[in-house]
DNA sequence: CCTCCTACACGTACGGCGTACGTACGACAG
DNA sequence: CTGTCGTACGTACGCCGTACGTGTAGGAGG
């Protein structure tokens, strides 16, 4: 068996989140989990917090922008944020804990920091970036949060929304009406649709302010 | 002292957890804050999950629509919008608990309800509305999440952001050149611009699908 | 070679958690 | 008076995070 290992810890950290869920995750299942008692993680680990930062910063650092500086900044702009939905993902249940903990590290500033190139790349200035930074970061974690509370992980089973059987049509027609809407979802189609729409806002002000 | 109730029990925990903080509560912190027994809580509320259940309802069920019917549909989808974002600021911290949490009662979809038949009386079909609407939740959410994560509770201090000085400008120079944007944050002013941005989005694309 | 020191794996123990289970007691029905 | 039921409560079990002390293997200094 390789040594202990910090990385190795937030591994299987990582592993045993998406496998059972955050709320399976303690010291003593992941010190389970790799064959070693479980005050051995805190040689390399001060605490449960900062283990869980650390896999917030592993899921983080595995984004890789494949950016494409001579694209169109609505297009830099749409492709990271497809790229950071995309990895969420990839790690669902992780991405609860992601986005429910304050990010700290440099893992977490790379995104920021190619947003915030890109977009001043385009002429925004500093204020107008931040902005606009912030107006994507709140849509897409918003974005994700429901589509990961949604998603059939195993736990919560059978309730994409809301029976509809049980919904009291006479209080809610609209509800009631629109429940195939509201109990299918197609999340990509969907994010793209919000993205757009955001994006192309941008750009009309842009436009505006200019002309 | 009254007798205990289901009403008491969600209460006590949206107090405690306004004062405390999320992580502070346990039945046993509740029951004491009642002076009762903890396995007394235990004949009104099934566990702890539904208890938590409660306490979102409770917040959302605070919601009040003061929704003008002749107003335009941009605007009553701003004030809705505003609302909901205001009752969360209201309880900072248990609106983390309301998000973080499957809703499926019948005081989570009243606000549903409301935003549907808006935008349904505005023309927007089945399909388009129950779309709209996701945009709408997905940022509104978002941006709570940063807010109150960022919120002075008195649990995560001095740390708004990123301690700028201990960021690296040569990795990060956009980020070092923008700290003082994204240090300083006016919440409501931020807010109201990313929902302006998205209601503008919306409305010049049913004027072009109608023109 | 021996010795000492450091780093790390580990066991034990403490206080707190959610909650299953059994008990005690007051109110009300017959 | 007696039986039933709803509620308050105590105890106990198996989890949790982690402070603290111990054992040991491997490298440095003599």
């Amino acid at each position: 068996m390789p040594p202990l290992t910090r990385a190795r810890i937030v591994a299987a950290a990582i592993e045993l989140i998406e496998r059972e869920g955050a709320d399976a995750v303690s010291m003593r299942r992941i010190a389970a989990e790799l064959g070693v008692g479980v005050m051995s993680l805190y040689n390399h680990v001060p605490n449960k917090s900062a283990l869980l930062d650390g896999v917030a910063e592993a899921v983080l650092s595995e984004i890789e922008f494949t950016d494409d500086p001579a694209a169109h900044w609505t297009e830099r702009v749409r492709v990271q944020a497809r790229t950071f939905r995309q990895i969420a993902h990839h790690y669902p249940r992780s991405t609860m804990v992601v986005v429910s903990r304050q990010l700290a590290s440099t893992a977490g500033m790379l995104p920021v920091e190619r947003a915030l190139a890109t977009l001043r790349g385009a002429g925004f200035d500093g204020r107008e970036a931040v902005q606009i930074f912030r107006v994507f970061i709140a849509y897409v974690v918003g974005s994700l949060l429901r589509e990961v509370g949604v998603t059939p992980g195993f736990a919560p089973v059978h309730r994409g929304d809301i029976r509809v059987a049980d919904v009291d049509v006479q209080l809610f027609p609209e509800i009631g009406a629109l429940s195939p809407h509201l109990l299918s979802c197609d999340h990509d189609a969907e994010f793209d649709f919000g993205l757009d729409l955001l994006i192309e806002a941008i750009a009309v002000r842009k436009q505006n302010a200019r002309g």
